[in-house]
DNA sequence: GAATACACTGTAATCGTTAACAATTCACTT
DNA sequence: AAGTGAATTGTTAACGATTACAGTGTATTC
């Protein structure tokens, strides 16, 4: 393996100036520069980060936690969230992934360890994570679960408003028997979901009706329950809003059980576009939730942290997108 | 940031004793050992791994490298895989993750950087990173697709075995006019999976009709594009065998667009058990490629190796396991 | 009671890099 | 021709660990 001081070597210079000229330091004549560039180029010299990092005390590691690796459900989100990453990191940056659940000591989660974390997090469980790294001073950024805490970077979708367009939409349709099938109680997403959907509904003059909500939990044995209640009301709604695409899944199942047809009959709308949404029969009309671009911000802001570790911490929103596929009926 | 010299210091011994303390030796007696564990546990001490590993030479990383980090497909592979890997190692290796495509120059892969190297292949593209990898003597474990190089170390599913099991089920609930929407040409898991299906149809001694081995390329509009073929036929079968799950939802796709009913009027079955199988509708038998265990044994193999480096490479099967769901009907 | 062996601990070099500080070179002034 | 300052380059000491080698102390042997 080939070091600063081989080149240095052959270059006839000291091994701080190839260091110097290699980490383009402003002080090496522009001839010194490009020989030595060229003699590493031609030895094939890469650095030894180790050796970098003992001395600069930086890793040139990203770690991603995610909330639980063993856990079955909303797979998708990780690939979705290394892509985006991947996009942001340059190619000396490495990223590691761990699950929240898989860390058995904190000891192990240390700043030499890790130059920033990125945390994908999707209940308050993380909770006791987020504030162990905080609490050390690693760089941080919260992905994709909205937080209370002002004093920690945050970068999550905008739910509310991603919902209220795409009952608007709902609405346009000609529906205006609208449920909602709500996310698990006390999660921040649930109540954004809601306020979206009272938001539009409000908007267009709606009444309100209290059998037209109903609780879940975010599974899709819940949208499947949820859904046969709503089903069984002597008045069933036109149009439900399911506030998760696998709640609407377990909807849609619920419909072909009681053999109602999705959408001549009733309209479903989910909310994540997890990759399903487009296999499903019809194909699920919902609200894009874009993982990637949230990793992709996120992990830009995260560097930004790493250059001005005295950036403000501020919450950021991403936009939705609606995507209209089979559903929801014209009417 | 406290270091082995604080801990001798306060131990009144030298940095050398503490290390070796730490580390295990043979050489230390037993209360020294025991005092300075626990000094070092009260200090809470990590040891810097950068330091360790500039002198040892092992980078406690080992890199996860899969075909393809912005193709949509298959997504649900990459979290298992990481499921399964993390399983298998000790939390003092770092875990990172690369899409084989975002590496542009090969030479940031280096024996220093990283101590094993897992790659979950996808297609024959991947043979020129493995072959760099292979070269430069890193300890490489190749997962998920079977390679002719007796060479490399390989952990792959035992595809044909199989597809063999799940067509005798097929049968055995009363089916005769066997159809297989074939793989990608030239991938050597088209062909495992389509010897297993022979395999079977000549155990039970059911003639072959060459109108029923239709060409597909893994992708749902595949898996359409066959099944509508199928369906024209004047005869056409009573169960079709989908060489991948993608491909089954298409064809699924393709029943419903024609009025065929699943499996009233056809029969199917997958072959991966992609996380939505069981969401489609009717849920999809299919055969379980058990991607957390190939990655988890492979993770072990790689174990060996680093522990070993003399141990014979090998081609290691991991069986399959048949999910039966709604997709087959029972004659 | 000295020699020897063994068990344990310490000293100092090393890994490949960066960076504070010192030294040299060079082009201008005067 | 010497002085000055800026522009380059070099010397050397870190960074935090491991490890070859040297040293100490104690028990065993003759």
């Amino acid at each position: 393996m080939i070091t600063i001081k081989d080149i240095a070597r052959v270059a006839g210079v000291s091994h701080t100036t190839v260091s110097r000229a290699l980490n383009g330091s402003p002080l090496i004549k522009k001839v010194t520069r490009d020989k030595i560039e060229r003699i590493a180029a031609e030895m094939n010299y890469v650095p030894n980060y180790n050796a970098k990092s003992l001395v600069t005390k930086r890793s040139f590691t990203i770690g991603l936690f995610f909330s639980s690796i063993d856990q079955g459900t909303s797979s998708s989100f990780l690939v979705d969230a290394i892509k985006g990453i991947s996009h942001a990191l340059d190619e000396n940056y490495n990223l590691t992934v761990h699950g929240i659940d898989g860390v058995r000591n904190f000891g192990n989660i240390q700043p030499q360890r890790f130059d920033g974390i990125l945390v994908m997090s999707q209940s308050d469980e993380d909770n006791a994570f987020i504030y162990h790294v905080k609490t050390i001073g690693i760089p941080l950024v919260v992905l994709n679960r909205q937080l209370e805490d002002p004093g920690i970077m945050n970068v999550v979708a905008n739910d509310r408003e991603g919902v209220r367009e795409a009952i608007d939409y709902v609405v346009s349709q000609g529906h205006r028997q609208l449920a909602i099938i709500e996310g698990k109680p006390g999660f921040k997403s649930s109540t954004e979901r809601k306020q979206g959907f009272l938001d539009s509904l409000i908007a267009h003059r709606i009444p309100l009706n209290s059998d037209y909500f109903v609780q879940g939990d975010y599974s899709i044995e819940s949208g499947y329950a949820a859904m046969s209640r709503l089903l069984s009301l002597p008045e069933p709604p036109a149009a439900v809003f399911c506030s998760n695409d696998d709640m609407a899944i377990g909807a849609m199942n619920a419909c072909y059980a009681h053999k109602i047809s999705v959408p001549q009959q009733i309209s479903l709308l989910g909310f994540d576009d997890i990759m399903f949404a487009r296999y499903t029969n019809p194909a699920l009309t919902t609200v894009r939730k874009p993982i990637a671009d949230i990793s992709e911000l996120g992990t830009k802001m995260l560097i930004q942290l790493l250059l001005q570790p005295d950036t403000k911490p501020q919450q950021l929103f991403v936009k939705t997108s609606l995507v209209v596929r089979d559903t929801v009926a014209d009417r």
